[in-house]
DNA sequence: TATTACAAGTTGTCTGCACAAGTAAAAAAA
DNA sequence: TTTTTTTACTTGTGCAGACAACTTGTAATA
């Protein structure tokens, strides 16, 4: 695998790689004994102490183990136990994330692996210093969610040290099509066309939007939404249509919300990015005194616990959560194993109808 | 270390022992060469392959690292970076964890530590598991939240080997008595006396209380209550004090809340565990056609994101939530590193007020 | 001055040998 | 038959030497 079985690999890596290969094989069975550094020497014509170079790395590797007196011996190989997958989040706290890392840990821990958790708080620099550290460790696997997947990424050479060690990684709600890597992600373009087709379907005709611009989430499903006022011909107005960066999340929702009907448009509805923006909206809303939904619809995604604890039931995209973080965990588990080497998934947009909409008479 | 040095130990064995020992001392600084091979051969009047068999295994354990044609170098130690922290909890994604969760991430991130992460659901079997499995892997320390501890705990072997291997551990929201370990819990005593005192102050006469029996913290906001209860000279009625295990959290609050007036009791108000619990409870009262807080004052604890999310606003007993997660890493860091040999710490409870409280006049 | 070639020193690979220490099974002795 | 000894094997430790591959500083050259 390192290199070619030309002659130029020292005679020592050549036995290494032969002896792997055969314990891959199965012809060395796990607990079995292999031939005497004595045997393998005449055999390989070479001289007992090239033997031992290889066995001693082997043996640092794990892979065998040695007995005074006995024999050399194959290690019984921990079966994908006791191995560590990283996950690496935007955030852990916020969001829908702690019901995805529950779902991930879940599987995890069944299969006996262990989660090192990290998160960037989206944020390049951090995502680079998580990745750094991680890769200090013996880590079997990785899922990622890429931070602000929507600009360009200047941690690349992190995933190549990743396929050059051989280390699988699965990307999470977005990915970069540089790398073209395994991945489990929504359709958030479908979804934003759904939830902005639904709205037109009730009646409005004035439709506001806010979405996320750093992440690839938030441009795809603007685009989406975008699409379906195209479509259906609703016109788009650019002071109805928001964008915020992670650094401004907690102001600009707010704000966008007491100014949109400060500028002579009167929307009726609105998308937004997901249900957290959405209660900040709400919020405002209220303190400018609009009802919801009697005098103003509200759609979001991602169908949290935060889109049913306020008094306005949000109507949102659903978003699989802890499923699909179980099945994050899983497809992992099948690339370290060798069972698969890319999976990608797409989940497919679903409207959860609560209470936050209302059709225009 | 391993033996003593006297001529029973190997060659090899004693000139690693006293290249570490060099080192230790700080003779060899990190970063600086050692003797080349040659040298030390001649120095300890043995051959240049014994030298590489102790170079070797000094390289295996990464102290030194060596490049051809240039020398041999101690490595630069890793001064407490990358090591890793495990982290148990009973839930992930539900409650205030995902906060407790990301406080110690922020922390150890910072620190260039990595955090292992692991959940019991609450289910002592799950927390064997989580221990053995933490224990295969190279952990410099553990924060973990006991399960079920108002229970007998089956799992102090773990810990007690735990101590044996000299990896620290730090107990959160409650602890064993029997082991004395290092903790940071909150006075949920207190808090729950604070909790009753407050509604009696405010004229109620017939509190109902649910807390939950299986964990220390829910015992102890019990009794608190209790204790304020009798001080005050407040009765104390069988059914309005609830009591619910894990298995029932999905089910008992709410029940408790459709019967509570039932039984021709007719309580004023109510202390319940939890936020979680306060919301159960609300869906209840709001199917029951009782308005909070106009005719039924609830208050509760832990001042979660719940507690604002719904139409009313909890008032709530404070948990510091991320400010404790980044103590318990930064304790946790101070053990490791042998500065400290037990913390101990006791958050005081404080009423966060808002509008689901009302004085009965 | 800048470049190239060389020399000295380093670790990497490899051979061959010898004996010590430990294991397991066969052989010998009780 | 049971016990002890021997023997033949295993890996562990150690020596001496050789050349390859690489780095670095110095000397020779352009």
């Amino acid at each position: 695998m390192e290199q070619e079985n030309n002659n130029t690999m020292p005679k020592y890596s050549r036995l290494k790689e032969y002896l792997k290969e055969q314990m891959k094989r199965g012809v060395i069975a796990p607990g079995s004994q292999l031939p005497s550094e004595n045997m393998l020497a005449e055999e390989f014509k070479i001289s007992r102490h090239t033997v031992r170079q290889a066995l001693n790395d082997l043996e640092n590797e794990g892979l065998i183990f040695r007995e005074q007196g006995r024999g050399t011996f194959r290690s019984y190989p921990t079966s994908g136990k006791g191995k560590i997958v990283a996950l690496v989040t935007t955030y852990i706290s916020e969001y829908i994330f702690p019901e995805v890392i529950r779902g991930i840990e879940e599987v995890l821990s069944a299969a006996g692996c262990t989660l090192l958790l990290a998160s960037t708080g989206n944020d390049q620099k951090k995502e680079a210093a998580c990745l750094e550290s991680l890769l200090q460790q013996k880590i079997s696997g990785l899922i990622i969610e890429p931070t602000q997947s929507a600009r360009k990424n200047v941690n690349l050479k992190y995933y190549r040290d990743l396929e050059k060690r051989g280390i699988p990684y699965l990307m999470l709600h977005a990915y970069y099509p540089e790398l073209d890597p395994a991945y489990i992600i929504m359709d958030d373009e479908k979804g934003g066309y759904m939830a902005a087709e639904y709205l037109i379907q009730l009646g409005h005709k004035k439709i506001a939007g806010v979405f996320k611009a750093d992440d690839r989430q938030g441009v795809k499903r603007r685009d989406g939404f975008l699409k379906a006022l195209k479509k259906y011909g609703v016109k788009i107005t650019p002071d109805l249509l928001g964008a915020y960066e992670t650094a401004q999340l907690y102001s600009y929702p707010y704000q966008f919300g007491r100014a949109l009907f400060a500028k002579g448009e009167q929307p009726t509805a609105m998308v937004c990015y997901n249900d957290q923006i959405a209660l900040m909206v709400l919020e405002a809303l209220r303190d400018e005194g609009i009802k919801v939904p009697e005098e103003f619809s509200l759609l979001s995604f991602d169908d949290s616990s935060l889109a049913v604890a306020s008094e306005v039931k949000l109507s949102s995209i659903k978003h699989p959560k802890a499923a699909m973080g179980r099945q994050a965990a899983r497809f992992i588990l099948d690339m370290i194993e060798d069972k698969v080497i890319k999976v990608r998934q797409v989940y497919q947009p679903e409207l959860i109808l609560r209470s936050s909409c209302r059709a225009l008479v």
